[in-house]
RNA sequence: GCCCGGAUGGGGUAGUGGUCAUCCUCUGGGACUGUGGAUCCCAGGAGCCGGGUUCGAAUCCCGGUCCGGGCCCCA
């Protein structure tokens, strides 16, 4: 019986890598002109970790397992708390801000579906140190050119937790927390009996009219008229900023981002055809090294690398391939001549199976080869050597000496 | 964990309770021994797994697995 991939996984073959390994390439190097450097963290953690930060029942949606000798690990569900704890271990010292991305394949036990898999990959930054409104300012302008950069048809929202918190903030941590979540699935029916049961009817009108609020800067002034008491001089400060830079967002006072630790602005952007799984990226402001023992604000993004491979269309750019043909008892010739050709920077193919000369061009034919070189006797004794443009189908025979010149100028 | 729909060679498919399972593509070889894409020929390779009904199951039934869509959840 054939052994099958466990559920959730992909196998990636060569045409999707090397979309997947190009749409990386640019957000590395944007966030790079950012100032950003790579970090990297264990691909399995302490389980108390991620319990730490999600509470214990998220142990039911991820691959938790005991070692050999009875430790509890688990394999990475995301990168936030791993790149804290981190920062905590070893570089609460160093100068801040600190400037970090990750780019990173995690584990969640969940059911799959389209954009949804067991194993999937994340690439964000964490910003650590700064309480600043340009802390976050700066995160959302890198995310934003990312996305805009990999020519991505989305949708920017930024809120601001603070809100919902200030109105909810008699009732106690459970409840709230509760609430939150509710908001943040947009499930006005659980909300409604919700607050019902809490008894904070008066309050429903000012919730459902916070979380409705969607649009420009102008949503700003109504929300004002619902929570007077906040202050709004960081929002104001950030809108000036991006609208400074050209980022284009919408204001959305419903975004709730369900988990406790975010503390202030939250961002999250969409993007069409992912059926139900179309958020492509998620971050904020949050408060979580504490946990570790360290308390410092932190701002950051995580980007769901393999819902915007879906949808990302990007012209690849191939470097050009040349295929060794070669006669029988001359494929150490072969050899030869394609050390050469690679030294120039040029894909080469040899033949390894010793195949007449008609199937070896059918080959570099399948494989969408640009050029063949033919190594045969005749040309060889002249030091001279047969190339094929394979697109065209007209053939020189040109000085070795003077072959990769002539391939160059092929094209 | 829940609901719905699927599963036939590597990929895409046809079909019927009853010989050796259809076709396309693909892969290897040949026609064609120093020149690719075409054509033709030969070969290779399959009914998800387990149970049940039946004289007989790829086909009908049940369970499981996996895939797709939706829910739950979404760090």
């Amino acid at each position: 019986m054939k052994i099958k991939k466990p559920r959730g996984t992909r196998d990636f073959l060569p045409e999707e890598m090397e979309k997947r390994r190009e749409i990386e390439k640019k957000m590395r190097e944007i966030a790079e002109l950012y100032g950003y450097r790579e970090v990297q963290t264990p691909t399995f953690e302490h389980l108390e970790l991620f319990t730490l930060k999600s509470g214990e029942a998220i142990v039911e949606e991820i691959y938790a397992f005991k070692d050999k000798s009875g430790r509890d690990l688990a394999l990475r569900p995301e990168l936030t708390a791993p790149v804290m704890r981190m920062f905590a271990n070893e570089c609460s010292v160093m100068p801040r801000p600190l400037r970090f991305y990750y780019f990173s394949n995690c584990f969640r036990y969940e059911r799959p579906q389209k954009g949804r898999y067991r194993e999937f990959w994340q690439f964000g930054v964490e910003l650590i140190g700064s309480p600043s409104y340009l802390a976050d300012a700066e995160v959302i302008m890198l995310a934003y050119d990312i996305m805009e950069n990999l020519n991505l048809d989305f949708e920017l929202h930024i809120g601001h937790v603070g809100l919902l918190r200030r109105l909810l903030k008699g009732v106690d941590a459970d409840k709230a927390s509760k609430i939150m979540r509710l908001i943040d699935k947009k499930d006005v029916e659980g909300l409604e009996d919700c607050l019902s049961t809490i008894g904070l009817k008066d309050m429903e009108d000012k919730i459902y009219a916070l979380i409705d609020l969607v649009g420009g800067r102008e949503v700003i002034e109504e929300a004002r008229e619902l929570v007077p008491d906040f202050d709004f001089d960081y929002i104001d400060k950030l809108c000036d900023c991006l609208d400074s830079v050209g980022v284009d967002y919408k204001l959305d006072f419903g975004i709730a981002r369900g988990l406790d630790y975010y503390t202030g602005v939250v961002f999250e952007a969409y993007a069409e055809g992912l059926g139900a799984q179309n958020q492509i990226c998620g971050g904020g402001s949050y408060r979580l090294a504490h946990l570790f023992g360290v308390d410092v604000p932190s701002t950051g993004f995580a980007l769901g690398f393999d819902r915007i491979a879906e949808i990302c269309e990007l012209g690849l750019g191939r470097k050009k391939l040349a295929v060794i043909v070669s006669f029988k008892g001359l494929e150490n010739e072969a050899f030869k001549i394609a050390r050469i050709v690679r030294q120039s920077g040029m894909q080469v193919v040899v033949d390894v199976m010793q195949r007449s000369l008609k199937k070896q061009l059918s080959y570099a034919n399948d494989i969408k080869a640009d050029f063949a070189i033919i190594v045969g006797e005749e040309e060889l004794k002249e030091n001279k050597i047969a190339i094929k443009d394979l697109k065209s189908g007209e053939q020189k025979i040109v000085e070795m000496k003077g072959m990769i010149d002539f391939l160059r100028s092929l094209d």
